[in-house]
DNA sequence: CGACTTTGACCCGCGC
DNA sequence: GCGCGGGTCAAAGTCG
């Protein structure tokens, strides 16, 4: 994995708390979810994450950042990712998700105006968030089912989306972690799921398997439903946004699992293809022609 | 009856 | 100070 990315993964974390932006690729084939890995969400310091790319589609690619700010979207450390869930239809092309979340962004791109200059919100002051963790998915259900569960605490409208943004809540008891799901405003078959903060628990509903950091092990592929550190937490629980999923816990040149709030990174190509063959929960979820094996690209 | 959703009100930060 | 928008609260309603 290149440098940079690395860096990304693991947060970039600059004093503010928040995650330098990394490239964002626009160059999404519409066959694979894209050729970053992960990408700054709007230049807003919003990441997204993507780890199916690192399994389809590993050409980490310097594509022009989308650099406009986040209005509808947190301003804080977010990395979103892109993955199936057993709710949603299908996950599909990923150029257009970016394409939209770049319309969600109220087309500040053509609206050059001050209030979109990327709100440095507070100096430093501002309330302490927790880390973000935020994902697109395709589906027609809103709220997906991750494994924990949650109570919806709140709808608002969201500005320029016919689309409402629902707030949940982990019910877990002592657990404050967050969720936001809302939909694109200009692709309704697409939801942005932004989870805050970490779960203090485990997942009471285990889906398929859980992710399981090997100590001594740099390299660590579980079905699961991702995985999320805190920054100043040794990795105390497992944080688990969205849907289970195939999540690759690797760091190349890091012998111990991250921990660090950026999810892990998607593996080199390469070393982890093989491991891959068998997609496990992965081919139940993405469609075969959606599935770019890496391998293709190695031989290639 | 408990858990959850709905929804209007409220609070707060920010830009003007 | 005011208005706007995001986020949260909490009472009422719904559901199993």
């Amino acid at each position: 994995m290149d440098k940079k990315l690395e860096d990304t993964m693991m947060g970039s974390e600059n004093s503010a708390g928040k995650y330098s932006p990394v490239g964002f690729s626009d160059d999404f084939p519409a066959t694979s979810f894209g050729s970053s890995n992960s990408f700054d969400l709007l230049g807003s310091g919003i990441d997204f994450y993507n780890p199916l790319s690192s399994l389809f589609d590993l050409v980490s690619t310097t594509a022009p950042l989308l650099s406009s700010p986040a209005s509808t979207v947190p301003e804080s450390s977010e990395v979103v990712n892109a993955p199936p869930t057993p709710n949603s239809s299908s996950v599909s092309s990923y150029s257009n998700d970016a394409a939209a979340i770049d319309e969600v962004d109220k087309n500040n791109t053509e609206k050059p105006s001050s209030s979109n200059v990327l709100k440095p919100k507070k100096k430093n002051q501002k309330k302490q968030r927790e880390p973000r963790f935020a994902f697109m998915t395709k589906s027609d259900i809103d709220h997906l089912d991750d494994g924990y569960r949650w109570r919806k605490y709140g709808q608002k409208a969201v500005k320029n989306s016919p689309y409402p943004r629902s707030y949940y809540r982990c019910t877990t008891v002592g657990c404050g972690v967050k969720k936001r799901v809302e939909r694109l405003s200009n692709d309704h078959s697409t939801v942005v799921t932004t989870y805050e903060g970490q779960h203090t628990h485990q997942s009471p509903i285990m889906p398929r398997g859980s992710i399981r950091v090997i100590p001594g092990s740099n390299l660590d592929i579980t079905t699961t439903t991702g995985l999320l550190f805190q920054p100043n937490t040794p990795q105390p629980f497992m944080y688990s946004p969205p849907p289970p999923f195939l999540t690759i816990n690797s760091l190349s040149t890091n012998p111990r699992p991250p921990s660090s709030f950026p999810p892990p990174p998607p593996p080199p190509p390469s070393s982890q293809a093989s491991v891959l063959r068998d997609h496990g929960l992965l081919q139940d979820l993405v469609p075969l022609q959606m599935r770019k094996e890496p391998k293709d690209e190695e031989n290639g």
